[in-house]
RNA sequence: GGCCUUAUCGUCUAAUGGUUAGGACGGAAGCUUCUCAAGCUUUAAAUCCGGGUUCGACUCCCGGUAGGGUCACCA
């Protein structure tokens, strides 16, 4: 017997962003999926038509295809398919699983018919990958409504026939749709839909414990917002995966690819999990320091700007990487003239010369005068940070490391903190370091 | 409130009856090149509570407690 080919869907629906909890869903139930060499679908769950925004449906699209996540040609909007589900409404009706009913107006806006899916009032029981076997008593459900009229069909009806017709094995979603189960069981059963297996992820809570909502956080709850704070593509997954599952191993950081092949859903935490921006920047700046050479090259580019190159580039992106955990971290540099020094010679005070605040002009500039003779000894061409350092080492260990260096490295980048004078050297090249030196130089004489 | 569900360091988690309860983020201390960053080393920090079962419970059972989800003519 061949085993039948798994497929997922990823079934959002457009009346909000696209979150984190979303993203997850979705990396999961397409990890899931395509290690069993399975198929993953999008589906758009845009049957309440008041809700629905095109805009929200553009960022969803956007959202997968910026993680990378393959749906191929399976891609359905349910508001087209109302015809489907009308078909199947009359069925239900004409069998007596379902009937109109009339309703006593409450409210503004209520219809006084509705269609209800008649309860058989029964004890379900499924298995849920996450969570074991979990038993509801659906009498308590009453005969709920699956459709506001027969060609306006809602939520529960859409979803059960809509994962029967594309064949769905494997329904993946948040834990918020457990309690939803039950009701979707008794429509497969009697529209006579095998019941696919479902696994309820824990939600991502904030750190009150409670369900990340757009309400209450805004922007950092969406996809959007860690995209424009210049997180990889890898990090996020990363981060986001490694949220209530691990791989039993003591692994942390995966490229997307491992995480398809090291995805286990069977374990999938239980419970929910705080996010912590924190520890995803820390994962994402393991992915930095992963980036091919190219890729990080083309990324800080696109921030400082096109017209450092080769090896100044190489340099500049040596310093960097250690210092930022996204790319919106550079950015921040940029904006607040960090980076200032490989642009153009730095302004300050001579009294910033001064190490500690101590010490006298005279002697800074006999150190920066010997200092400048010692890198005058290195050729041109071997100017490096190791041969920068050799030179100059000695030296400043005999008359005190901090009083030569400390000049030093703030003649080179004029900034209280900044990378060492050796890289800074090596960065800026012989003839820019030395003319930087004699600024100093003249600054305090 | 009903129903469902969960419970290990501050946080993410490992340990599926026997470990000094492990790792990571964050914290603290130290080392490394003057400052910063990175790196390295060290360190503090947890089994929700109460009963069982067992020679032995983080682990199994029961009861509390606490948290979360859900109770639409939304999805």
């Amino acid at each position: 017997m061949p085993e039948k080919k798994i497929k997922t869907r990823f079934a959002p629906s457009p009346t909000g962003l696209l979150h984190v909890g979303g993203i997850r869903t979705a990396l999961f139930s397409y990890f899931f999926a395509k290690q069993h060499g399975g198929e993953f679908l999008l589906r758009i769950e845009d049957t309440d038509k008041e809700r629905n925004k095109p805009e929200h449906e553009k960022e969803i699209i956007f959202g997968i295809d910026w993680l990378g996540l393959d749906y191929g040609p399976t891609f359905f909007r349910q508001s087209e398919r109302t015809e489907v589900y009308n078909g199947y409404l009359k069925k239900l009706v004409d069998s007596g699983n379902a009937y109109i009913s009339k309703e006593e107006i409450k409210e503004e806006g209520q219809r006084a018919e509705v269609v209800r899916f008649k309860n058989p009032n029964k004890s379900i029981t499924f298995t849920d990958l996450v969570r074991g076997d979990v038993t509801f008593d659906t009498t308590e459900l009453g005969d709920f409504v699956i459709a506001k009229s027969m060609t306006e069909p809602l939520y529960h009806l859409a979803v059960v026939i809509d994962d029967y017709e594309m064949e769905i094995t494997h329904v993946v979603r948040a834990e918020e749709h457990l309690s939803n189960t039950p009701r979707q069981i008794l429509i497969q059963e009697a529209i006579g839909a095998p019941r696919p297996v479902y696994a309820h992820l824990p939600l991502i809570l904030d750190d009150q414990r409670a369900k990340l909502s757009k309400r209450k956080h805004g922007e950092k709850v969406s996809l959007k917002y860690y995209i424009e704070q210049g997180f990889l593509r890898d990090g996020l997954v990363n981060y986001l995966t490694l949220l209530g599952w691990n791989p039993g191993t003591e692994q942390e950081i995966f490229s997307f690819d491992e995480l398809i092949q090291a995805f286990d859903i069977s374990k999938v935490q239980k419970s929910g999990a705080i996010f912590s921006e924190e520890k995803m920047r820390w994962i994402n700046k393991q992915h930095i320091g992963r980036l091919p050479k190219e890729e990080l090259y083309a990324r800080i580019q696109e921030i400082i700007g096109q017209d450092i190159t080769g090896e100044k580039l190489e340099k500049v992106a040596e310093i960097v990487k250690e210092r930022i955990q996204t790319f919106g971290d550079l950015k921040l540099m940029k904006e607040q003239g960090e980076l200032d020094y490989i642009f153009h010679e730095p302004e300050y005070q001579k009294e910033s010369l001064l190490f500690k605040g101590k010490g006298d002009f005279a002697l800074i500039k006999t150190h920066l005068e010997k200092a400048i003779s010692f890198l005058e000894t290195i050729p041109e061409s071997e100017f490096s940070a190791e041969k920068v350092k050799a030179a100059i080492w000695d030296y400043a260990s005999e008359v005190g490391r901090g009083d030569v260096l400390w000049p030093m490295r703030f003649a080179l980048s004029g900034k209280e903190k900044s990378p060492d004078p050796f890289a800074l050297s090596a960065l800026l090249g012989k003839k820019t370091t030395i003319a930087r030196l004699h600024m100093a130089i003249e600054k305090v004489s």
